[in-house]
Parts: C-alpha cells; sequence; structure tokens
DNA sequence: CATACATTCAAACAATCGTTAGAATAAACG
DNA sequence: CGTTTATTCTAACGATTGTTTGAATGTATG
C-alpha cells in the first residue's frame, strides 16, 4: 500500500527532478523554439556538450524530450506541446510567487519597454491590418518551425544591416523566446536609436500556445 | 548577461527542486485538500513529523506553501489554488509521458472499477436530480474545506457502520484526494460487497478546480 | 577503408539533498 | 512558574547530482 503510493510519487518526482536544474530549465526553453542539435543547444545556453548531453540525458529519461537522428547529428525536441506548457506554467508560477525573480525582471526592463496587460486578438488585428508590424527576432530557422501570426522575421543579429526593409512609421512590436530571452529588448532599444516606435512583448511562442493562441508554421 | 540569465533560470528552478521529492508532492497533493497541521500531514504521508518539518520548509522556502500559527499548532497551507494546478499538471505530464507510472495506475484499478471518459457536467446533472449519488469519502474536514458540487460526505473510515444512511439502488460515484488516492477505490470495494452499484471518480477537488469547474465550500 | 566529427559513456570530484537523532523554541495549560 | 506538547533548528551520515576530464561509440565523407 504504502509502497505503492511511494512508486506513484517518485514517478511524478521524475518530471519534477528533471525540472530542478537552471540549466535544463533553459534547454527546454530552447526546445520550445524548435528542434535542435546538441552542439547548437550547448552553444545557445553556453555550456559544453558534453554537459548539455549529460542534461539532454536526463531529460530524455523523464520522457521530456524525444531524439531523432539526423545524419551525424542527434536532434532533439520537446516529447510534445504540453511539456511547453508544463514549462510555461513553471515559470509563471515562479513569476507570481518568487519575489527575486520579480526583481530581477524589474531590473532588465526598463519602464515603458515591455508591452504589458495587452489584448492579444487587438494586436493581432492590427499586426493584420498593417497597423503595427510584429517582429519575430529570433534565429531565422526558429521562426521557421513557429511563429506568431503576422509576424516577419528579422533576427536581431542582423537588424542593423537590414534596417531599410522596415516600413518607417509603423511601431514595431518585438518579440523572442520568452520572458527570460533578452533579444526583443535589444531590439527595441536598437530600433528606437534609429527612431522607431518600437516595444518588446515578452511572449514567446510557448507563451502564446499554452493561452491557446494559434500560431503559423 | 550570462549571469542575469542563469539567476533567472535559478529561480525557476526553486520550484522545480521543490517539486522535486516525491515525499513533497505528497505533501502538496495533502495539502490541495485544505489546510492542515504539520503532525497531521507527517501522519498522512507515513513519514516522521520531524522530515514532514523539513519537506515543509523546502516547500515554504519556495513560495509554494504558507504557514499560520494557530495556538499550539502550525498550519499550512497552499500559497495559492495555482499551486494545486501545477501540482496537477505535472502530475498529468507524468501520467501521459512515463510508461511504468501508466503501469502502477493501471494496476491498481481493476477493470470497470473506474469512471472514465466522463462527461462530467452530465455527471453533476444527474446528481443534482438524485439520478447518482456523489460521495466524498474523504475525512469530515476536507469536505468542509472544499467539495463537490451536490456531494455528500461520508469518510471511507465511517463507510460501513454508516451505510444505512446511503439510498437504496442510486447508483454512487466515490471520490477522494484525487488518481493517486486509493480510499475511493477502497469505498467502491466496500460498496459492492454491500450490493451497491459503484464506481470511482479519479479526480480529487484539485484536478476539478485545475479544469476550471465549481466547487461547493 | 580510414579519418574526422558529433555525441555519449565512464569515472571522479565537490556540492547538495534526504533522512535521522538530539537539542532548542515557543506556546498552552495546570 | 514549570511542564507538556508542537514544531523547528543543528549536526551528521550516506546517497544523489552537477560538472569536468578522458575514452568510446557511431556515422558521414574523402
Amino acid at each position: 500500500m504504502r509502497n505503492i503510493k511511494n512508486h506513484l510519487y517518485e514517478q511524478v518526482a521524475r518530471i519534477g527532478k528533471a525540472m530542478a536544474s537552471p540549466k535544463r530549465l533553459e534547454l527546454l526553453e530552447l526546445l520550445c523554439q524548435g528542434e535542435k542539435t546538441v552542439e547548437l543547444l550547448a552553444e545557445q545556453a553556453e555550456i559544453s556538450v558534453k554537459l548539455a548531453s549529460a542534461h539532454l540525458k536526463a531529460l530524455r529519461q523523464a520522457r521530456l524530450v524525444d531524439t531523432r537522428k539526423d545524419g551525424k547529428y542527434v536532434a532533439y525536441r520537446l516529447a510534445n506541446t504540453s511539456v511547453a506548457d508544463l514549462w510555461v506554467a513553471m515559470r509563471t508560477e515562479a513569476e507570481e510567487r518568487l519575489v527575486e525573480l520579480q526583481v530581477a525582471l524589474a531590473g532588465i526592463v526598463s519602464h515603458g519597454d515591455a508591452l504589458e496587460g495587452i489584448d492579444r486578438d487587438a494586436m493581432l488585428k492590427k499586426a493584420k491590418s498593417g497597423e503595427i508590424l510584429i517582429l519575430d527576432v529570433r534565429p531565422q530557422v526558429e521562426y521557421d518551425s513557429a511563429h506568431l501570426p503576422h509576424a516577419r522575421s528579422l533576427p536581431v543579429d542582423e537588424l542593423l544591416k537590414r534596417l531599410a526593409e522596415l516600413p518607417q512609421g509603423t511601431p514595431v512590436v518585438a518579440y523572442c523566446r520568452g520572458p527570460f530571452c533578452l533579444m526583443a529588448k535589444d531590439a527595441v532599444n536598437l530600433l528606437r536609436k534609429y527612431g522607431y516606435r518600437a516595444q518588446h512583448l515578452s511572449d514567446g511562442v510557448a507563451e502564446w500556445r499554452a493561452q491557446g493562441l494559434p500560431l503559423e508554421v
């Protein structure tokens, strides 16, 4: 009786343990942006390939991610979009409960920089009509994997040299991988320096989807 | 830059770490049933009071639970119902992903015993009209804290001696703390032995609420 | 077939965690 | 005021985890 119960909770704790490491959470968030190789994940999470491999193994043992051999490479992807939802739920809980996190987040976002208390449907409508421009500043491959409706891809690395592509006078809403990703914030800073009206949206595709909103592929 | 990011993920990992221990998960589930003292939690989770206290401390440091001094006792409660939602989300993910858990759960529930693929609104309607009887077999105090609409309290310990209270011929749907709790299953076995038509519902109040369904207090 | 390369495995270390036992608080009650 | 009872703190241990290093696997490509 007690043994059975222990076993049940131990199984759930496997999921918890997999999500109990900051590095693994970062890897999960990266995987929310689409399938990636070990090497790419290691680079983007700024850890060694070996360490990334070890953490990915832990995630795979908890069945949160799956692998696919692609020639020489091993591509990792989320086992299911519900894993992204769980990540978003846990991060949201942390944002609500942990003052330290609130402070840290407040520290990196300047006032007026972020779009808050948004009506997302209204935003989409404006984007559709061209009243605003939604800019996906993540790497192109992540945009290709999935992106917000009506969003245009313009990776933050290329933003400066491709500024001319942007319509003058149209307010820009930039987004990236989510609230912990600083690319959109950087993009907004740069855009403003060049005279654009720009704000960033803290949502990434995972947050968007978790709210039941549509995505484009 | 990297330090900031590390700090952000570390904060979220605090929530993950708190939910990475089977005992703590069991305590969380118990707290989903309402406020409880350390002693009661220790008893119900079948661990020492000291260990319960240590685990509760960890949960409190992750801000998942709050305490309230009640005279001689310290009462713990969930910091918010969203914590229960997170527990349900994580458990659901585990049920979907982990074969070991599926096997274990299948092993404890006999065929035809559980109510599956239910229309919950239809069930409530039947309960309201008296066509079926929803039985809350948890301890009375947990029923008092919150329970399913139209449910009647009849703790499993008292079921045998209070059998007479049940209307003859009305099918019974018993529920308890959730899918990992075996009280409803026990109740169903006992009821059937005495000629009642009975099935158990794997939902507890946390699962019910997580689906956005109403509760009574 | 041999080489290069991506990835994983194995071993090792320090750091952290789960658990128990013993001491310390802190509040109620006689 | 001292005793009892509930809870927490401290210290200690063995077990587990995160990380690095070096070796091993497996797969494309020349």
